[in-house]
DNA sequence: ATCCGCATGTAAGTGGTTACATGATTCG
DNA sequence: CGAATCATGTAACCACTTACATGCGGAT
């Protein structure tokens, strides 16, 4: 349902092809969404049977013909009608934090060196984003940017925030 | 996956049935993992199967008869290899960053709306999970305590860096 | 030679959700 | 009198993942 949204989003800026949407998802997007490539092309069926997209054929000479998908009106009413409706909130997974619950069953190394490399992983995904981010563009009053720019730092701070409440809980652990 | 050691973890501190799993799932361990009834019973049946817990009937006079659930010693080994085993990563699923990154399709009125409204949902969010913790005595000492009351202050972490950045999003929208 | 990028998809399986189904007891 | 709590589960469905399958061209 949602990576029918966010289809429809990419759509929105321009025509693309099943494979162009994936090199989306995995660059700019792959900081909040991931989807791979099976449910991509599965999707995207759906939505030109839906008639939200339809499909124009590019053959080429040295690979498969490109299908270069359009948004259609009532695609692109559904996305403006998605943007204004009740928030849906995913039930939380992380599957961390389910160790940490239990990990009193280790010894105290063992829960330390779970503790540490969580520590190493939220310092390496810190510096990717960053890394990420160093390479946009100022937003300069373009919203459009603003907001995508808006995600990332998002993703940023949460990673912060993770960092930070890992040595601290090392700190302090008993 | 998941869900099957999560259970083992509870099954390790008591014994319990399908219906006790589902009450600590929805309070100290609703923050971070989330399942429905027809999932539990479902593992549950799955751990039996396999042979990493046994059942136990309890009939009772006013209600079906309890199906206590017992962790065998090949069901704690599982336990413990996966708290040591490679951490996984889910993949990252956030609705509302999908809706932020296109929101440019709504003006800024809309735009300014949809932060509002996570805005308040933030808030809300913050103040269960530091209710939560309110309730929770101190761990002195007590390392199973301070684990489980540590994944409880990483939620509170987020929630906090979550509000603080949808603030900062809000002022410098452009 | 081998791998990477381009470009398409299908098949089978797992994990998770929603709705259905039952029935006694207790509390407001 | 109705809702919540205790206690069990099944059936159908949907979303998502993993593995399979193909084939050319360009770079290392």
């Amino acid at each position: 349902m949602i990576l029918a949204r966010l289809i429809l989003g990419l759509l929105s800026i321009a025509p693309m092809t099943g494979y162009d949407i994936k090199k989306h998802l995995d660059t700019t997007i792959s900081h909040f969404w991931a989807a791979d490539k099976a449910q991509v092309y599965r999707t995207l069926a759906g939505l030109v049977d839906s008639g939200h997209a339809t499909v124009q054929v590019m053959p080429q000479e040295k690979a498969p013909a490109r299908q270069l998908h359009h948004i259609t009106p009532s695609g692109r009413a559904l996305l403006r009608e998605w943007l204004t409706s009740e928030p849906e909130r995913l039930p939380e997974r992380e599957p961390f934090l389910a160790r940490l619950f239990f990990a009193s069953e280790l010894d105290r190394g063992g829960v330390a060196e779970l503790l540490e490399n969580r520590r190493a992983d939220a310092e390496k995904l810190l510096a990717e984003l960053e890394g990420m981010r160093a390479e946009q563009p100022e937003p300069k009053g373009d919203r459009g940017l603003f907001l995508r720019l808006a995600t990332l730092e998002n993703g940023i701070t949460h990673a912060r925030a993770d960092l930070d409440w890992v040595e601290r809980t090392m700190r302090e652990l008993p």
